[in-house]
DNA sequence: CGGACAACCTGGTTGC
DNA sequence: TGCAACCAGGTTGTCC
């Protein structure tokens, strides 16, 4: 469910918020979620810790702590932060709740269990975090069809299942793969390697303006995304082939389909994107 | 190394 | 109405 947009405006709502307040108590319903350390270390290691930076890379949100720990939330298909004030109702799947001062709660809601906690210390712990392993961000300007050509060199695999490939490019999930694909007017199926440098050079160009509208936007809210304060984000209003199969291309008027790659709906015209 | 695919999970929707 | 089947915006491990 969360892409780059939509974890990019969850950290900016948190960071707005979190900075410099202290962490009480961490109590974790759902272990298989804290994938490290295990459960007792991620409680304890997290309590009276203060915020003191959150970021993003890819689809990860990351909280620096004062004294050296990064957390780091991935919210998988369904998960969102909550960021709810003393008193409020409780959440319908709630798998980790940060207490934080004065009675205020974060909490990570997630109905799928795809989520992922992570407390990592980069003086201590041996093992390389995922967000270690990444591709170049898409907004930082590092996205290039220079730097992309290389990493796609090689690659008979679809385009479509490249974007999607995290190790490729960071943040792109299918929503706005389809998106990106339809508006640089490139085939799904196109094999990464047969994309020539005017292509890729319109695929970075479309992939930044579709993530840039979708942040202006506050993200797609397809089913399940809120924001931290359950509130949905508006993006979906302006998808143009994304579950819109069946209906009539809004450039061409050609029926746009629906196939699946790599295990994933694909949408696109099939006029528009040769 | 790259690609295909199963596995991890449960809620909401669809179809009989 | 009831219930089974299917689908879902992600990632990782395994096998070839």
């Amino acid at each position: 469910m969360p892409e780059l947009p939509e974890v990019e405006t969850m950290v900016r709502d948190l960071r707005a918020r979190l900075m410099g307040r202290v962490i009480e108590r961490v109590e974790v319903s759902w272990d298989r979620m804290v994938r490290y350390p295990d459960v007792k270390s991620f409680e304890q290691g997290l309590s009276g810790r203060r915020f003191e930076k959150v970021e993003r890379r890819g689809k990860h949100a990351l909280f620096s702590l004062y004294g050296g720990s990064v957390l780091s939330v991935h919210r998988g298909m369904t998960g969102s932060l909550f960021l709810r004030p003393p008193g409020s109702p409780d959440d319908r799947f709630v798998r980790t709740r940060f207490l934080l001062e004065g009675g205020w709660q974060l909490r990570f809601d997630d109905a799928r269990k795809f989520g992922r906690l992570i407390l990592f210390d980069p003086e201590r712990d041996a093992i390389t975090p995922p967000w270690l392993t990444l591709g170049p961000e898409p907004l930082h300007g590092d996205l290039t069809a220079k730097a992309l050509l290389p990493r796609l060199a090689r690659r008979t695999a679809a385009v479509k299942t490249l974007l999607l490939n995290q190790a490729v490019i960071a943040g792109v999930g299918n929503i706005y793969a389809d998106e990106t694909l339809f508006l640089c007017r490139i085939h799904p199926q196109r094999p990464g390697n047969s994309l020539s440098t005017a292509e890729l050079r319109r695929l970075c160009r479309a992939l930044s303006e579709v993530l840039e509208a979708a942040i202006v936007r506050r993200g797609t809210t397809f089913s399940t995304y809120r924001d931290v304060d359950g509130q949905k984000g508006a993006n979906q209003h302006e998808l143009v082939v994304f579950h819109r199969h069946g209906e009539r291309c809004g450039r061409c008027g050609t029926i746009i389909q629906r196939i699946v790659l790599g295990g994933r709906g694909t949408h696109f015209c099939p006029r528009c994107q040769r």
